[in-house]
DNA sequence: TCTACCATGTAATCTGTTACATGATTGC
DNA sequence: GCAATCATGTAACAGATTACATGGTAGA
């Protein structure tokens, strides 16, 4: 499980309640995990029962609004969450994305379908890029390894945006019955 | 599920055993999905039952050996991947890395942790270039989009791998006890 | 001889996702 | 008034991983 260790790590920070983690999660490391209320909820609650977290306070309004159950490390998280930290990762970096798959069977499709989608993902990327571009200055009030990653971030969204124009512009240049696969691969 | 189009995906260019269908995946697209073995003959049952795919071989060697079972495209399935093909991507990339995870939290532990991983990463990163650089010739035969997308690992392999050079760099200049972590972060 | 690789499959388990259920607050 | 967001939780399902079980072949 990778979440619990997110949470784990976040608990570090300050006492956080589930919606704020969930929130948090999405909005700062969106890239690297999807997270959803089932799983935070029950994570938390996991991580209770093994005694890494506690409940450390319910912040309740006067009108039966939902309460905010704020939750906080205990000394056995700490040590857990430690010793996960200097552990060789377990897994190589994977990159799932529904998109590239698609992309490598362009070639059993149409070009114009396939046009379609990379013009889509174009404007998704330019979008996201534009928005971390806005968030630096959020980034630079973090710690040094989150501004770091940030810039990874970046990076990658830039090097991505890139390469999909240079895909686009490639197969705008090819005549339309052209074939654009090889149908004597090696496999 | 995403096997299942990658699956149908690979057998438009020739039938394809279990066994075989895993190593391509593993070899070709390993930086993107992890398949095993459980995953892919419950895959290949499913589409079987599905109408998806057919039983079109099964070769036998005379010692009692185990027998390739090869499998092939129906129309069915054809017109199945044609639709799912055309469709917009359900998911935006999502990068899962262990690494990276740990990355974000390296400043509630030790530094020389923190280098050390950074290290077996760059080892790690720097033989899977060399690994694709050596692998290009075999995407040359491949069609076009096979190709692209391997240009796209290659530089994102690059990428990351300065990244993680200047990483390491500018954690060996900081002095032993400095604080690399802010810690009036704002969550 | 021993390791790595070829080859198929099932069962148990763990993770992750979607849908459901409930209700207050804030801004347009 | 309505949509978005805040807030917690459960149930059902889908997807992925690990372990188990079995046995042949090729090369160091």
């Amino acid at each position: 499980m990778s979440i619990k260790y997110a949470v784990l790590g976040l608990l570090h920070y300050k006492d956080m309640h589930g919606y704020q983690i969930k929130d948090h999660i999405e909005k700062n490391f969106g890239y690297m995990w999807t997270v959803n209320f089932g799983q935070i909820y029950t994570t938390l609650k996991s991580l209770t029962d093994a005694g890494f977290i506690a409940l450390s306070d319910v912040i309740s309004s006067d009108n039966g609004a939902p309460q905010k159950k704020l939750y906080s490390l205990t000394d056995e998280g700490r040590r857990e969450f430690k010793k996960w930290l200097k552990n060789s990762p377990e897994k190589q970096m994977l990159l799932r994305d529904p998109f590239l798959m698609r992309f490598v069977f362009f070639g059993f499709g149409e070009k114009e379908d396939a046009l379609r989608l990379i013009e889509d993902q174009i404007q998704t990327y330019e979008q996201q890029l534009s928005r971390r571009k806005g968030n630096v200055f959020r980034w630079e009030r973090q710690g040094v390894y989150v501004n770091m990653i940030a810039e990874l971030g970046l990076n990658f969204n830039e090097l991505f945006l890139s390469w999909l124009y240079k895909v686009r512009d490639a197969m705008r240049d090819t005549a339309p019955g052209e074939r654009t696969v090889d149908p004597a691969v090696q496999l």
